[in-house]
DNA sequence: TTTCGTATGTTATAATATAACAATTCTCTT
DNA sequence: AAGAGAATTGTTATATTATAACATACGAAA
């Protein structure tokens, strides 16, 4: 099942969009930019705006230790966290979700009543590729 | 036991240190620069090098989320994960560490190889207070 | 077809962070 | 106490990331 199924893109956001999925690594707003000035892109509030947009959808997250940008990999459903483990030396970016932290996170929270709105959990290191080079 | 049994400061740290120490809340780099102006700091490097260092000794963190800098709380042993809980409404930051999320991060990694150099958990949204009201 | 919300283009600027380099201070070691 | 080497500082400039503001255009729906 797409995740698109009942949302419609500008031009704009399609552009943005499609360099991340296609790409699969993780881009700067800038660097987005400067790949998306043949097709009409000038400056960063295009960039920026779609980019909101497409996070507010969940279609794209915000690797907040690194300011840039991944398209989204999976489905989320309505509790779980993602996480990203980030190579420090090749730049890989991996998206997952694991379910023990995820309510292990919630747990914590219910308890105090704090309510969340927005989990990071991002895991920088080297991977194993990098290790062996 | 202190921290700081066996870490040295120069004057510069110590100003931002303490500064953070006391006021006890985030503050963004150059909060801290307009609060150090009279004791003679005068531009971003003075602060970002003082945090660097700060943060190489495990006494203040960064919130990636905020771009924003704290005063550590507790002592860090070898493999936890710090977690963040900050209330989006009155920038309340708690600081607490859980020992269920950091062995399951670090399970998550040893099986891939992936070496962990450094963990963000961010937990953003509403403190108990703030709802309240 | 008017209306209203959303998206866009554009210019300017705010906020965050680092580069580069000369000058100074600190800490050993002798 | 002097000098070598390392670390820290002051300073200026600039890079990087992100938003404000406002006029215009577009799109769905009454």
């Amino acid at each position: 099942m797409n995740k698109l199924h009942d949302i419609t893109l500008t031009a704009n956001q399609e552009f943005v969009f499609n360099l991340l999925k296609e790409e699969r690594v993780k881009m700067s707003a800038y660097e987005i930019l400067d790949k998306l000035r043949d097709s009409g892109f000038s400056a960063p509030p295009t960039v920026y705006r779609a980019l909101d947009f497409l996070i507010s959808k969940g279609l794209v997250h915000k690797i907040e230790s690194l300011n840039a940008f991944i398209a989204c990999d999976h489905t989320h459903e309505g509790k779980d966290s993602v996480l990203f483990e980030i190579c420090n030396h090749c730049g890989e970016t991996r998206e997952y979700s694991d379910e023990k932290i995820s309510s292990q996170i919630y747990r914590n929270t219910e308890r105090k009543n704090f309510k969340i709105t927005k989990t990071t959990v991002e895991i920088l290191g080297q991977c194993q590729n990098c290790m062996d080079s």
